[in-house]
DNA sequence: TATGTTGTCGCAAACCTTTGCAATAACTGG
DNA sequence: CCAGTTATTGCAAAGGTTTGCGACAACATA
């Protein structure tokens, strides 16, 4: 049984139904490589379905989402989804100059998550866990840039102090 | 000089000019007690102002996130803000079921910001770090749960499977 | 296969947030 | 104190995402 086939079984003995939208919204991110924005997702669908709706897709993603089979990866402020692999679970760094986004292995979070757990008896959603902040090349870039950049551009070096 | 009028003050040696506007919601939040809604800062704002626009409070918050002066939280998919104590930093803890905001010591976050730095040259942002979660209130209600329980609802005990 | 139940879809509208633009106002230098 | 420069504002519109609702379709049962 593939990785989809499984999603597919877990999905229906939740009780959720197998629609030709889920479907389609599947194999589409299954075929993509790596994170896919929404529009991509939905762009692709209309190819082979045209009637399916904007709406279905966000919604759709975010049953995947809530039931592992994807993972969710803001990126400047917009949904992506790439499938959840099992074994190769990661999580995200996303820098805010480039919004480039690199994987991180749970490894490093794992001690984080256990603290939490222990010390508050709060649950942190790693499985989304995405930390935003500057990569290296764009901080050096950047320079001896101070502590909060938030530069929203879509290119670098522009690091003036003009429209905030 | 007040922890206000340091802000005003760097905000004008960066160049930044100091408008009506920006006085009146740097007073609102620090008024506040806790971090407030964008809407809510805006009404406040309003009281005193009437023509002052939503964008204008937007923009002006998010000009003190950059400058340090107010730390966002995204609570339930909306931003909120609060004065950045100097001596008081702390993270939060978003609860995804209750929507309540815990506050987090940055002690917890050192280890893992070092670690990223370190291993990946990325300096996260976490002055602004959130951890989306469940917290022990939702966690003992919800029982069993699996792993990722993403209830949007605005109050727990509704664990059901409807209305994804 | 026919029928009932109810989860899901498409559509349209709403929501929160950002952005383009011309008019305005804050700061600078004289 | 006046004029020039340019950051900032208000407005309107767009952008990405969510939601309400009636029609429809997936699944279960017989």
């Amino acid at each position: 049984m593939t990785s989809q086939e499984q999603s597919l079984q877990q999905l229906q003995s939740l009780g959720y139904r197998l629609t030709p939208q889920r479907l389609l919204v599947l194999a589409i991110v299954a075929g993509g490589d790596g994170h896919m924005g929404v529009d991509e997702i939905h762009r692709q669908a209309r190819a082979a379905y045209p009637y399916l709706d904007l709406a279905t897709v966000y919604r759709t993603l975010r049953l995947f989402k809530q039931v592992g089979v994807v993972t969710e990866v803001d990126i400047d402020n917009r949904l992506h989804y790439e499938l959840t692999a099992p074994g190769e679970k990661h999580h995200h760094m996303v820098c805010r100059a480039c919004h480039r986004a690199l994987n991180l292995s749970p490894h490093y979070l794992e001690d984080f998550r256990d603290t939490l757990l222990r010390e508050f008896d709060f649950e942190p959603d790693i499985a989304h866990f995405t930390v935003s902040g500057h990569c290296r090349g764009c901080r050096e870039m950047a320079g001896a840039n101070d502590q909060d950049n938030d530069s929203t551009a879509g290119e670098p070096a522009d690091a003036a102090k003009r429209d905030y």
